[in-house]
DNA sequence: ACTGTTACTCACCGATTGGTGACAGACCGG
DNA sequence: CCGGTCTGTCACCAATCGGTGAGTAACAGT
């Protein structure tokens, strides 16, 4: 693939072939992410290589070394992004004004996230890479998510006072790991410990299934 | 990794290397699928070659193509064991006598699960395979995996009636989905959304909020 | 003891991987 | 205009991958 630009002056000039590439590099590095990203998303960690990059980005591997300094700067580069995720894929007043108590809240942010990871390929990627392997790479991401993840919480919590005598890390961390798990194996295989999760019904059944859940603990 | 016999015979001779290998197919099986074994738990599924097994067993991967097809064979009577991982590896009379409510029951079986899958990092790996890949392998061996669960669910819920108005099955996928991903989380990372999980201590926190969790929606 | 089968090893294939050094051309300051 | 820097390309490296065909050594039946 080329930058876009290169792509306008060579539909512009009719070739027929991609002669030379315009000198941008700040359009070629987010190329080089771009192609990542992508590749990452559709194909999973398991083929993903400079190589594969490089061939998708359209460009040679040696600016991949030159840029991000090979492949761990680069998915450093993507981890950076990710910190706002959240931001990104949650609308920011989902809650905080019809939310009265911490079960109200928990059971909102439990169907937005879960919402959020469904349509997200790439996120249930590095998801999937976090439980997968433990490299430095990884490490990085999963810190980076995972600290968006609390803070995100904490914002949304905003004044509402969790309810006392109840382990409330512990618990949304079941919480999430709960909904990460169910729709990395819907996504793998369509179905999660025997659940069919395929149509919009399978999803609605386990939507309130999670209520339920999240209203056991949290009244 | 020679045969065992083979072992034996260098030891008891006073041989220091590695002469021949004694011919002995169904031991030669056995070593490779448990080399294959010991491979997917150390190393995971991303360096599971057909070069990496036969190294391990020490033997040439020639053997594995002939005594069982190629990789894909090798993996599937790797999963043809799974069928009674359950079995061996939870104790069979665990529940069913001071077992009252379908609540008891499903705090027992989860904690039951928590437990035995810290304690196999084989099955670790195969879980972390399945929401990682989706070919046909890990099809086979997930499919094995669940059908295995279902029936153990079934077997040790007996004549206990399940709860009615609550969909079961649902529930029941989210409250194993949260344990999978905890314990791969933590195997990977040793923290699950924040919560760290490392120590004894760490542990018992996360058994009682999942126990919290599952009495929740379980009464 | 000869013969055929079984168990096993070895050498090689093309493809792909991560990684590096050398080179060509566009751009910019002098 | 010239020289240096920046951007991008290419050729090549050793290592490893999955896969195959040919050959060797031990056994069993006769």
């Amino acid at each position: 693939m080329l930058n876009e630009t290169a792509m306008a002056v060579l539909e512009q000039a009719g070739a027929t072939e991609p002669e030379k590439r315009i000198r941008d590099r700040s359009a070629t590095e987010r190329a080089i992410v771009k192609a990542a990203k992508n590749l990452l998303a559709e194909e999973g960690f398991q083929n993903f290589g400079i190589n594969a990059v490089a061939r998708r980005a359209g460009c040679d591997k040696q600016l991949i070394y030159r840029y991000y300094g090979g492949l761990n700067g680069l998915v450093e580069a993507i981890g950076a992004d990710l910190g706002n995720w959240v931001k990104d894929r949650i609308p920011e007043d989902a809650g905080g004004m019809f939310l009265l108590t911490y079960g109200d809240l928990m059971e909102r942010l439990s169907l937005l996230f879960l919402e959020a990871l469904r349509e997200d390929p790439l996120m249930r990627r590095i998801v999937a890479w976090e439980v997968s392997e433990n490299t430095e790479q990884v490490k990085r991401l999963s810190e980076a998510r995972s600290k968006a993840l609390g803070q995100w919480l904490d914002r949304m919590r905003g004044s509402l006072a969790p309810p006392k005598g109840v382990d409330v890390a512990a618990v949304n961390a079941l919480i999430f790991a709960s909904i990460q798990h169910l729709v990395l194996a819907a996504a793998a295989g369509g179905q999660c410990a025997g659940l069919a999760l395929k149509n919009g019904k399978d999803w609605e059944k386990a939507a309130t299934a999670l209520k339920r859940l999240v209203r056991g603990v949290y009244g």
